[in-house]
DNA sequence: GCAATCCTGTAACAAACATTACAGAATTTC
DNA sequence: GAAATTCTGTAATGTTTGTTACAGGATTGC
């Protein structure tokens, strides 16, 4: 990671002119938001001229003022997200590990975030029995896919996991219109395939609900419900948790939605699963709800 | 204090205008870096028109853009200036829901309870290159099987999903011995077909490791690692996120200890991935690890 | 002490921006 | 089903912005 701009100028003060120091102290006074307005502000600020904060800025060796901005935002957003600046606020880390502690935090900040609306409302539709559900992930996601309509199969009808080859997608586009419903999980790296199912979807009439990570796939320009998810964990790999979070929170809030059905289901397939294997039974060894 | 923006936002995602809520989504998923650029950016960012946003902008108070991004800017420097501020956020419920709370606590507990040993050692095992992996779920839980596989199959060879027909698991039985590794997910109702592998693999001399739930699938007797996660939520159904953070944990794990060869094979497959899919580079919209 | 060089602010200018006007599409109401 | 209303994007426009050119003052070197 690059050197902070805010050390490299209070390093450098000493080479600066008279004027350049003014901004120098203008900008390390307010830093960074002193250098995220116009440069007219700065300057004001700073007690000089416009061309002079051009001036500092391009001794700093920015090519121009929208160049140095965009330094500047890149840290800001980096202090905005980054966990490790923060879980200094959670003292205990669970196993002690930074990992876990960020995934702790990913799906806690995850649903700090979410609008409750968004969540509920899209529990209350894919709950309609109405309606019909398709679920479809990418490489890493496909599981997230697959496990929720392993669930919602069980309390509504007309679920569909789109999964398989990827040249048989367009097969199940066939007939999906406005009685259907679409969820896509979609994570960086955002697939090609997805987003062209989903927006062909939306073409034809269907609503289209989008779990994605907190970049945002182009999914979302589409998509009627958005559920943006940390993903961010000190590992090669981003995390799916907080999107599996999301998921089970959905599968809940439909079942609870349809409880009556849900039950009646459940029960159902409890006579069916001991009537084709009773030996089953026997294997409840803990609890059960 | 006046109340933050973004819960305001959030609350009032209903009364919006369909493209007003995409505006909405684009702000809240990067806030409030997102409404501290252009008009244009925030546009683009958003998938709709400049005066779009100024209609947005309006709907909530503001005369103009100017005001709005005046806004973002006193709520940012009192951020930034107030990290005091920011802790006494944390307490709170996340979306004050007491599902969210228990899933929230059931990873933290899980790794609370979890021998450091176990997981350490067991994806020391996993990095292993001289050993196969084998990975096998069950009705809930093979999507966690998957996931793991997918991001196991990046850094390491040798990486076999137990999937497909469960007549079929039998013909993976044969050739497994003392060189593989079987990870079995287990979790109620535990299944019949899942123990009989884990067992017969475990008579011809292969490594089970188990991450079930507490009450412990039958499959403990037999494995050698047995890492238990918590599944209890108030819901009629159980959650399997503590599983998947203890996928997620094996597979950094696993990465973090084969770190030069799984660089080169991520390196591998980027390659592999621009000379089949060129424009697969152009779907990166976030920053990339 | 003078010439050369550097620093700095003012003014001008081209580009970018926020905003408004307008028209077509979509939705709602009767 | 048609009229009224609302939503939305495109185009145009006035304003603001970043940047450059230029000139005067200050500093440095001979």
């Amino acid at each position: 990671m690059e050197r902070p701009l805010l050390e490299d100028i209070r390093d450098r003060l000493e080479e600066f002119t008279a004027t350049e120091r003014k901004a120098a102290h203008a900008l390390l006074a307010n830093y960074p938001m002193q250098g995220l307005g116009t440069v007219a502000q700065f300057a004001e600020a700073a007690g000089v001229s416009s061309p002079t904060i051009l001036r500092f800025v391009a001794r700093l060796g920015f090519p121009g003022f929208a160049e140095f901005q965009k330094k500047l935002r890149s840290e800001l957003e980096s202090q905005l997200n980054s966990p490790l600046a923060r879980s200094t606020t959670l003292p205990d880390e669970p196993g002690g590990d930074p990992l876990v502690s960020q995934l702790v935090e990913n799906v806690r900040e995850t649903f700090s975030h979410l609008p409750k609306g968004e969540l509920t409302g899209l529990a209350r539709l894919l709950a309609d029995e109405r309606k019909t559900v398709h679920l479809i992930g990418g490489r890493f996601t496909d599981g997230l896919a697959r496990y929720m309509a392993a669930h919602l199969r069980i309390v509504r009808p007309n679920v569909n996991h789109v999964a398989g080859q990827q040249g048989n997608w367009l097969d199940q586009l066939i007939g999906i219109g406005h009685k259907d419903v679409v969820v896509v999980f979609d994570i960086r790296r955002y697939q090609t395939e997805i987003i062209q199912f989903a927006e062909a979807a939306a073409r034809q009439g269907a609503t289209v609900a989008l779990i994605t990570d907190s970049w945002m796939s182009p999914v979302g320009r589409i998509a009627s419900f958005v559920l943006p998810a940390r993903v961010a964990v000190p590992s090669p790999w981003d995390s799916s948790l907080a999107l599996m979070a999301i998921a089970e929170v959905l599968i809940a809030g439909v079942t609870r939605e349809n409880q009556q059905r849900a039950q009646e289901r459940m029960r159902f397939l409890e006579t069916l699963r001991n009537e084709i294997d009773p030996s089953t039974e026997e294997r409840r060894n803990g609890p059960d709800i």
